[in-house]
DNA sequence: CCGACAACCTGACGGC
DNA sequence: TGCCGTCAGGTTGTCG
């Protein structure tokens, strides 16, 4: 997925064509991705205006001059395509927009959402009640992520992927800021000393912010919205690496966690 | 509260 | 060339 840069990048690349726009037609082709899709999607859009864009962990939201915001979940394999040549079968929802662009929420594995809620009822939005405070944000510093964590026993790397602690990481990005933190993913989360907690902070918003300026990275489907790829991917310290040098030296090693690889480097992760 | 696991779904890739 | 197993950025729920 998508996890937070791509998802920023996405909204960045949508507001382009989306903002101060008419969406003169709006074509759901199915009826639900990982859910059902509001059956009055269509009706409800057809003719608003779009006034903003925003984005809230890992959520892309696109509001109406209708009061309505359309909320889109991109799940694993989601992305946007502008003016695609052809509509495509992974092509669920399209917009067609007052200057004559089409927009195409493409996902072939249809692990993503799209929901569409009161613009004033946000906060109550079932999927935002829970969220932790954005990794960007001015919430998240290291006298928060210290009593987020106290006591917490799980691994670091599993607190960090927990959306209720901060929200936006996803296995890519919390891999790479606990190597850029020499921190080993296996820690207790409650056992991280507060100057580390710092540092950990400081590497999450590093990595982030520097995905964000490349454009977003690409694993194997995703792409900006204007069909250029992201380049962050060359700059992974450790994700996808298993067996290459750490920029300590050391060897990337791989392991699974609840189902998923984690790569970190035994020699400065401890 | 925790970890492990399954489920949701399709496509890409490696091995044979 | 083709078949088959494995793996993939997320979220949600169950079970022990």
């Amino acid at each position: 997925m998508p996890e937070l840069p791509e998802v920023e990048t996405t909204v960045r690349g949508l507001r382009t064509v989306l903002e101060g726009q008419e969406l003169t037609e709006v074509t759901p082709r199915r009826p639900d991705l990982r859910r059902a899709i509001p059956p009055d999607l269509r009706q409800r859009l057809t003719g608003a205006t779009v006034i903003g864009l925003r984005r809230r962990a890992k959520y892309g939201l696109i509001d109406t001059d209708r009061g309505d915001t359309l909320i889109f979940h991109l799940g694993m394999s989601g992305r946007w395509r502008i003016d695609p040549g052809e509509i495509g079968r992974h092509d669920h929802l399209l917009l067609k927009t007052g200057a004559g662009h089409v927009l195409a929420l493409n996902d072939p594995r249809r692990f993503g959402s799209l929901d569409l809620v009161d613009s004033d009822e946000i906060a109550a939005f079932a999927s935002f009640m829970a969220l932790g405070p954005e990794p960007l944000g001015p919430e998240f510093k290291a006298s928060y992520l210290a009593d987020a964590l106290n006591g917490r026993l799980a691994p670091i790397k599993a607190l960090l992927l927990d959306q209720r602690v901060v929200a936006g990481l996803g296995n890519i990005y919390v891999c790479e800021a606990l190597n850029l933190a020499k921190i080993h993913p296996g820690t207790a989360g409650g056992k991280i000393a507060r100057t580390k907690l710092g540092t950990l902070v400081k590497a999450i918003r590093a990595v982030l912010g520097a995905a964000i300026e490349a454009g977003g990275s690409t694993l194997r489907d995703y792409a900006r919205p204007d069909g250029e790829l992201g380049y962050f991917s060359k700059q992974w310290r450790v994700y996808g690496r298993e067996g290459e040098h750490c920029p300590c030296g050391g060897t990337v090693n791989r392991r699974a966690d609840g189902g998923r690889s984690t790569f970190f480097c035994p020699k400065c992760q401890r």
